[in-house]
DNA sequence: GTTGCATTTGCAAGTAGGTTGCAAATATAA
DNA sequence: TTATATTTGCAACCTACTTGCAAATGCAAC
């Protein structure tokens, strides 16, 4: 495991920090998209610029993608291996549910193409679903 | 026009006063998606507080809608008539502009339908795509 | 038109998310 | 082990947004 992150670090071109260890631990720890806020709780022995800091740059360097969301937070996930930090693969769709309000990427989903009126170039497209997740959803 | 915009309010059970008037004006006026801050500059004359409680009165109201932005600010677009605080028709696709920075609705192109992983149930999908509009694209 | 009351506004202050500058601490390469 | 470039913590700042309260205003009933 922290073989693991180390590599992952090191991977990307940065030293490998306390910090950046357990930041990274959490994101493989939680499956879903997480914010700094949620990190701040974890990791209390830092300081709030610190992990803003680290957040930043671990995108920059592809670590992670950032997830689209509605609330005033911004929220990352961990890229998956072939991101750099020249191209990111997160063309997935995302989704937030209104249970447990928990973000998470949904690989096996593609963004559907789509034809945009005469003009309009795309270059890229975020998609975020709302509904109740596997969890929630069995419940209701 | 001063007649359309009174009608408007008047139609959703709110009174008739100069910050809400203006405001709307602004939203007929510009056609894309506006935020607090180019409300505060068109609008010098009423207090900041004031018109981000007009902004979330007509939210609740249904005379706008919020548009996903990926900036801190939120952004909102005229509902089409038919759309009241019970109701919104707001399934219908963003763009943004990376030249001019301006959000639209497309409300041509509606959100295609997607199938997702068993347990998923899906409440609402909002698409934002990002690119070139029919004024920036030409240029290039 | 005047009055009465509920709604709306402006002001002051507060909260949350995020950034910047700088000196002290530390990871890594030599 | 040392030299240095990178990273961290602290203080201070910025922007987006909210809340409480008293004064101002819209509007309906007279």
């Amino acid at each position: 495991m922290q073989e693991q992150i180390a590599h992952i670090l090191k991977h990307h071109q940065l030293r490998v920090t306390a910090c950046r260890k357990q930041v990274i631990a959490v994101f493989l720890d939680k499956r879903h998209a997480i914010g700094h806020s949620e990190l701040e709780r974890q990791l209390a022995d830092f300081d709030r610029v610190t992990i803003y800091r680290t957040l930043n740059t671990f995108l920059e360097k592809g670590i992670v993608h950032q997830v689209p969301d509605d609330v005033g937070e911004a929220k990352y996930a961990l890229c998956s291996d072939d991101c750099d930090e020249h191209a990111h693969q997160d063309e997935h769709v995302h989704f937030k549910c209104l249970e447990c309000n928990k973000l998470t990427c949904i690989a096996e989903i593609a963004i559907p193409n789509l034809t945009l009126p005469k003009g309009y170039v795309m270059k890229h497209a975020t998609l975020l679903i709302k509904g109740l997740c596997e969890d929630c959803g069995i419940a209701n």
